[in-house]
DNA sequence: AAGGTAATTAGGTAATTGCTTAATTAATGA
DNA sequence: TCATTAATTAAGCAATTACCTAATTACCTT
């Protein structure tokens, strides 16, 4: 009954999806990419346009956040269009915090506190 | 009222701390050793003890944890007592997924969808 | 004070990362 | 069909990571 808690951190050999989540996410440039999309589809082109570095880097990232199932990938004529996928981040780290943290209260009070503090500033 | 968004993110150059604690958690031991330390605080022994890596390892992984913040060292007599800080890893986490997913919404809905299923399966 | 145990620091190394530029693939439009 | 633009793949390289063993520090016991 809390046998399953322990299964996706023992995950440990043989890259599994939390790895690559928490392994995309360690990265300033591909959190700032998703923070991007957060706002609206993008094709490569624009992210790559908000980096100072090149190109293929950024492809690089993008390649990386899509195997880690954070962005969906839709070709579009010669464009690329990237958008996001919540689900799969939102899953990772809920269910990371509610491994760490007991009962998984901690972060829906904190979700809750933001929640009122942005309603009444 | 929303600039407060990317300050986070955009913190990219020299390492912050959601920084750190993104690359803290991008390694699958230092996540085992928070989902151990969850249970119960342990010595750095006890920790090194269920790894087959070396103890210098698992002490080099314990202070990136104690850099991010995620835990806290106590010295006790000839031992070190390691136990989990939960507020910085939940605000952290959570700080994140309100920026990347609009409104904070999903990760709270899921929360609350998890801690049904855990209390009627 | 000497010997033993816990833990970290120091030093070294093989493998990986994060970029670069150059080459390639694919779609558009004259 | 040929040149142009978008994007990725390929090849290469400096810097970092993740480990190891050996040495050191700190504390406890006798």
């Amino acid at each position: 009954m809390e046998d399953e808690t322990f299964d996706d951190i023992t995950e440990d050999s043989s890259v599994g999806p939390a790895q690559r989540v928490f392994h995309a996410l360690s990265s300033a440039p591909r959190r700032k990419i998703l923070a991007y999309l957060s706002a609206s589809g993008l094709t490569a082109g624009e992210i790559a346009d908000r980096f100072s570095m090149s190109k293929p880097a950024v492809s690089q990232h993008l390649s990386i956040l899509e195997a880690a199932g954070l962005l969906r990938r839709e070709k579009q004529g010669q464009f690329v269009h990237y958008s996001l996928i919540e689900n799969n981040l939102v899953n990772t780290l809920n269910g990371f915090v509610q491994e760490v943290c007991p009962v998984g209260r901690p972060i829906k009070k904190e979700s809750q506190a933001r929640a009122r503090r942005k309603e009444s500033p």
